[in-house]
RNA sequence: GGCGAGAUAGCUCAGCUGGCUAGAGCACACGGUUCAUACCCGUGUUGUCGUGGGUUCAAGUCCCUCUCUCGCUACCA
């Protein structure tokens, strides 16, 4: 066994529940996954944590949208997120949810303890506020000076709100973040910190709302809830038990300061402002390291939200499996900049990485083992005995394999996974050239070359060994797969100690490998693969988005509806409108009168289709010119969020000018 | 607007404190090989190193100008 290096504990952010997370949100908890098995792999005692956020006013929308409580709403939502974990293999320790009762009561001593300190006091909350959306936005929000929701003009307004005193502790921090380089990684992003925010001058945060429910409420004051900061921010410490009173548990004096809060770089300044300046004020330490990941990228165009095409990491599994899937990720993910991903790319990689390079040496391996001896492997002794230097292929495949863990070492200490995984990769890739090199399928035909030949097939089973060890934190189900093949008989024998890793030559001799060797990873076309996903798609679609998002408007009585008159109108005549490419100018036929009516449906009817319907029309419209041609009216229409759209029409022929209501 | 980063082969990028003919992977071309998932191995092509100027015996590598791209710019969880 490794010895205990002591123990490490780890985080993800907490995934906001207000909807079912995509690839971009798997990603994080790949790599924080990654990390944490290579963690116990080196011999720490790690506890890693992720959850869900569920409190605020998008979860109360959203729940109010589909008419469940906001309880249901993200028990429905916390179900799927851990779903998903699973289903990407992950192995967290502890999935905390803010609704759980610990961590609310904490949240409530933790706010509390804050105000009695006095870091906490109650002021205004002064913003822009929308009056029939019933929110505050801050004036960068805003759209040309608009409500970003619904484009209405917005008031400055007020609202009582506590305060957290940020500015106290603003020095302390900006002299801990100096003498601590690592702090925050990567080191762009403190240079981002400290120049937006912390050399400028802090302001005071917000940490409570009066303008929603859902949400912890303040203890001593209920006309508040706890908002997002001391909720969220605080699950790190209260998912390990930390106690307000000093009741810590046993877990928080443990594992507590944080080794590692692995978040996404849209909220770094959370983490390393706020949060920091937030442990200060409770007089707990701070956590050693705060890394801001980049984004995965739906780069081509072909994957884009607006095409309703979202990757979901369902649909990627389904497609590639689970560790193609792991792959891709975090070998596509650079350290800093955003990467990209698109089905072109994961075939590229599936084929050329996967498939070829890893899937077919271990084929080709067993394939030999089988072909030449029986599936025994058995180390000789007969190496390259060539006096030329270059010619020792064996000492040259061994230098490199047992170089690679120290490479995998240098790379994991400072959180470069992708280089982590290509330095694996390149052993996989020279057990490949020295197939090449020693030619196993010519010693086969010569007799005396037996031994050579064992030796040969030795030091690829043993270099497969090791890489497949090495890759367990980032593809452990292929790991298990491969020493399953090469130790059919007790596959757990080929799980070696990560100290080991950097020996050549452990396994015994007299081990034989499986008589049928299974594919790891098949080969992708391109064309295939974007068929099945047209059909996800479809199905997608069929399920999710079939209804419109549609604002909702205020309500209405029967007189403010009866202001409107509706009649029936015959369609006469229907002609484009020459200086527009949208509308049509009808003549209408509405009892006696004849009415001239412009509509925008040109993209949807042809003039001559619109000649004999019966529609519903507006009659006591105040007439206007559009595109130079007057309207006295207007016809009604349906249309969804795709660009579908369908005018009114009576269902039984009824006279024109008929009144509707 | 402010602060910061970057611009190097068709694509993704490496090139540390300036030093001899600018690199890797993928893609492409050719050759080899047949154990294997038409796979693997080898060789090779392509670059005015964003623009213009400067420092130097010597500059992707340092300084200045300009152009373009990207990130951050405080209460959205």
């Amino acid at each position: 066994m490794p010895q205990n290096k002591g123990p490490f504990y780890m985080t993800t952010a907490i995934t906001y529940t207000s909807g079912k997370p995509h690839i971009g949100n798997t990603y994080e908890i790949v790599l924080a996954d990654s990390i944490a098995r290579y963690k116990r792999q080196e011999g720490y005692d790690v506890y890693f944590q992720t959850g869900t956020d569920e409190h605020g006013q998008k979860v109360e929308l959203k729940a109010e949208e589909v008419g469940v409580t906001p309880q249901e709403f993200v028990d429905e939502v916390s179900t799927e997120v851990k779903r998903i974990w699973d289903l990407m293999n992950t192995s967290y320790d502890k999935f905390i949810r803010t609704t759980d009762n610990d961590h609310k009561k904490q949240v409530q001593k933790i706010f509390k303890k804050l105000y009695d300190k006095g870091d906490i006091y109650k002021g205004e909350y002064q913003g822009m506020y929308c009056t029939p959306c019933e929110a505050f936005f801050t004036p960068s929000q805003l759209v040309d000076g608009k409500c970003p929701d619904c484009g209405r003009e917005c008031q400055p307004a007020k609202e009582e709100a506590y305060f957290f005193k940020m500015s106290k502790y603003a020095d302390r921090l900006i002299k801990h973040i100096e003498t601590h380089p690592e702090f925050i990684q990567p080191e762009s992003r403190k240079n981002e910190m400290m120049n937006n925010f912390l050399k400028v001058g802090l302001q005071d945060l917000c940490v409570s709302r009066t303008s929603f429910k859902w949400g912890v409420p303040v203890d001593f004051d209920d006309k508040h809830v706890v908002y997002v900061w001391i909720d969220a921010l605080t699950n790190y410490i209260t998912g390990l038990g930390y106690d307000a009173d000093g009741n810590n548990d046993e877990k928080f004096n443990k594992y507590w300061p944080a080794d590692l809060h692995l978040i996404g770089k849209d909220i770094l300044r959370f983490h390393t402002i706020y949060w920091p300046i937030l442990l200060m004020a409770l007089d707990i330490e701070l956590p050693k390291q705060i890394f801001g990941h980049p984004w995965l990228l739906q780069g081509d165009g072909k994957m884009s939200k607006s095409k309703g095409n979202v990757i979901y990491a369902d649909d990627l599994v389904k497609l590639f499996g689970v560790d193609a899937v792991r792959y891709f990720v975090l070998h596509e993910m650079p350290f800093e900049y955003d990467g990209v991903i698109s089905w072109e790319l994961l075939v590229e990689r599936i084929n050329s990485e996967l498939a070829n390079t890893l899937g077919n040496l271990v084929n080709r391996t067993i394939a030999m083992s089988n072909k030449y001896f029986d599936g025994v492997v058995n180390k000789t002794g007969a190496d390259t005995t060539g006096s030329d230097a270059n010619l020792d292929f064996d000492a040259q495949l061994k230098t490199l394999v047992t170089s690679v863990k120290q490479k995998v070492q240098e790379n994991m200490k400072t959180l470069h996974v992708s280089y982590a995984i290509y330095n694996i990769f390149l052993l996989f890739k020279r057990c490949n050239k020295y197939i090449d090199e020693t030619m196993p399928w010519v010693l086969a035909k010569d007799e005396s070359q037996q031994e050579r030949l064992q030796e040969v097939l030795y030091n690829l089973v043993e270099s497969i060994t090791i890489g497949a060890n090495l890759l367990a934190p980032f593809m452990p189900e292929t790991t298990d797969r491969i020493l399953a093949q090469l130790y059919p008989d007790n596959p757990a024998s080929g799980v070696r100690d990560f100290d080991d890793l950097g020996t050549f030559g452990l396994r015994e001799s007299g081990i034989k490998v499986t008589k049928s060797p299974e594919i790891l990873f098949a080969r992708l076309e391109l064309e295939d693969v974007l068929k099945q996903v047209e059909e996800l798609q479809k199905a997608q679609e069929e399920t999710e988005d079939v209804y419109p998002e549609v604002e909702k408007k205020s309500e209405i009585t029967i007189d403010d509806f009866d202001k409107v008159q509706i009649q029936v109108g015959e369609v006469l005549k229907c002609e484009p409108v020459k200086k527009s490419k949208k509308l049509l100018v009808s003549q209408i036929r509405v009892g006696k009168e004849i009415r001239q009516i412009v509509s925008g449906i040109a993209n949807y009817y042809k003039p001559e289709e619109m000649v004999g319907k019966k529609v519903a029309v507006i009659t006591n419209l105040k007439p206007c010119k559009l595109c130079g041609v007057e309207s006295q009216g207007m016809i009604l229409a349906a249309g969804d969020d795709k660009g579908n759209l369908s005018v009114m029409t009576v269902d039984k022929d009824i006279v024109s000018g008929s009144e509707i209501c």
